[in-house]
DNA sequence: ATAAATAGGACTAAAATAGTCCCCTTTCAA
DNA sequence: TTGAAAGGGGACTATTTTAGTCCTATTTAT
């Protein structure tokens, strides 16, 4: 249904956590703690998110996780590709589509542009957008027609 | 990952086909055969917009189905509302939420603001656009910085 | 050494998604 | 007036994705 999974949700909350103090080295236990999400969990994520280069691990005693760079620097495009993937929005965008339909496909194209102006939007939003409870008012323009989105209260 | 399901996808070429030719009724089996999606599941889809009303169904022999009105006002939000239910990028955007983590959650809101400024784009965007083989080049704005996304190729 | 951490990956469980099928109702036309 | 051609509704199954857990190895400070 167009929606980030419940993973990407709660690496959101781990990032924001980690966020509040970049240069501690934070454990995964401390987060857990922090933010009420089961330990395991916490865990897989914080090495996704390790692996993805948005975190970075100290291993050993005394170790733990810190932001690799600043919450300004890291966006909801990146979140969302290192704990889903690349975005993608039909199934044919992927690499690796093989489509049986696509002799009778004339719609792919649209779609995967609607694709790469969402990305590009996720690209300008930041840790720290996320984390600021009235985030700027997002717009979105399409075919020249601006569209201003009003918060709802 | 955030992407339209299958079905959706299916339920564009369905209704691509259909608006080949607005005035005329076709069956759910030459939808099928023209593109190339399994009858049954041609026969779902239809049942599905027919219910949202994008689609007209006219029962008995010589019924079949036509758009309910114009391309260009059937919009890509509505495709994915009928299919898919109400588009939300996180859980807690639904109604019937309830996050556990509520009290520690303070996320939820921009990825909802984002999830509003993606709709009212997909809104915006009808039939026709998704058919075009070079839809209009979607932008998206966000903290006032506006992204120009040009086409790959 | 030992305890405190992360790394990696296998594994299971749960949920969403896709797809199929059956039986019912409506309508046209012979 | 009856049979065939259509859609309506919904139950059901299979498949895939997502979530979540656990175990063992490795690293490092004390």
């Amino acid at each position: 249904m167009l929606r980030i999974s419940r993973l990407t949700d709660y690496g959101t909350l781990v990032l924001a956590h980690l966020s509040s103090d970049r240069a501690r080295l934070t454990t995964a236990a401390e987060v857990a703690m922090a933010t009420g999400i089961a330990l395991p969990t916490v865990s897989k994520l914080l090495k996704l998110l390790a692996k993805a280069d948005l975190v970075r691990s100290t291993r050993g005693a005394q170790g733990g996780y810190q932001l690799s760079r600043d919450a300004s620097r890291i966006s909801a495009a990146e979140i969302i590709d290192a704990l889903e993937g690349p975005v993608t929005i039909t199934e044919c965008s992927g690499n690796d589509s093989q489509c049986d339909l696509e002799s009778f496909c004339n719609v792919g194209s649209a779609w995967q542009r609607i694709n790469v102006a969402i990305r590009s939007a996720l690209g300008d939003i930041n840790l720290n957008d996320l984390q600021r409870a009235r985030a700027p008012v997002p717009r979105f323009r399409f075919a020249g027609m601006p569209i201003n989105v009003e918060p709802k209260d």
